[in-house]
Formats: C-alpha cells, sequence, structure tokens
DNA sequence: AACGTGACTGCCC
DNA sequence: CGGGCAGCCACGT
C-alpha cells in the first residue's frame, strides 16, 4: 500500500471527507501544500482505485473536479456508481450532472497529523 | 536515468 | 464561448 508518502497523504485526506459532503482535487491538493499538483491527487485515487475497492472503503466518490464533474466516474466499477453513492448520501446535482458545489463543497480544514 | 501518462487547473488565443 | 497549451507532481516502464 505504502507505494508513496505521498499516496497515503491523499487517502488520508479523503478519508475525511464528511459523508455528503464533496471537495476537488485542486482542494486535497492544496491542502497538502501542493495547490499545482491536483494531477497527482487524481493519480493517487486511480491507484487506490486498483488497489482496492471496497475493503479499504475509501470514499473517493466524494472528491470531484473543481465544476462538480464527476470526471473519476469511469474508473468504478460502472460509471453510475459514484453518482449512486453521492445520490444516497444525498448530494444534490445540477442539471449539468455536476454536484452542487455551492452546497456540498467541504474543504480540509483538518490539519495533516504529522 | 529519461520519457510518457494521468480521476487537474489556470491562462491565453 | 470554445479549444488549446503549459505547469506541477508522482509513478510505471
Amino acid at each position: 500500500m505504502e507505494r508513496g508518502h505521498f499516496f497515503s497523504r491523499v487517502w488520508d485526506v479523503v478519508a475525511q471527507i464528511p459523508p455528503g459532503r464533496v471537495t476537488t482535487y485542486g482542494h486535497i491538493a492544496e491542502h497538502l501544500g501542493v495547490k499545482r499538483s491536483a494531477r497527482a491527487v487524481g493519480y493517487a485515487l486511480n491507484a487506490v482505485a486498483r488497489s482496492d475497492d471496497g475493503p479499504l472503503a475509501l470514499p473517493c466518490h466524494r472528491v470531484v473536479n473543481r465544476f462538480g464533474a464527476l470526471t473519476g466516474r469511469l474508473h468504478f466499477e460502472t460509471p453510475d456508481v459514484m453518482e449512486e453513492r453521492l445520490r444516497a448520501e444525498g448530494v444534490a446535482f445540477t442539471e449539468d450532472g455536476c454536484v452542487d458545489l455551492a452546497r456540498h463543497l467541504w474543504i480540509p480544514e483538518a490539519p495533516v497529523e504529522s
């Protein structure tokens, strides 16, 4: 699992996202002090998705892009899983199929214990 | 060690 | 308004 310290840090933040809330790759990156590396964040989730999908129980479905679009839905078992899980948590979507960030955006406040 | 790839973002044309 | 280019970070080959 420890393929890199960075991954663990990302997973730790994702694990803190409360149900019914979502955050963006950019916010996670910013929280980690590397605002310009939102890509690496997505890469970390891609890695965890390939590694494990259930047991880890990492709420990767609560991570969306800056517009609230479910850019990573194709990485789930089925393209609908991501939206289904969010809706199940009471997350509202816009006509465009994007998460209503104005209502559900969550920004990591808790500092990474280190 | 170098190159290519990616669940991103922002700026420029 | 839409599409394209560049920047940044980490990882696999």
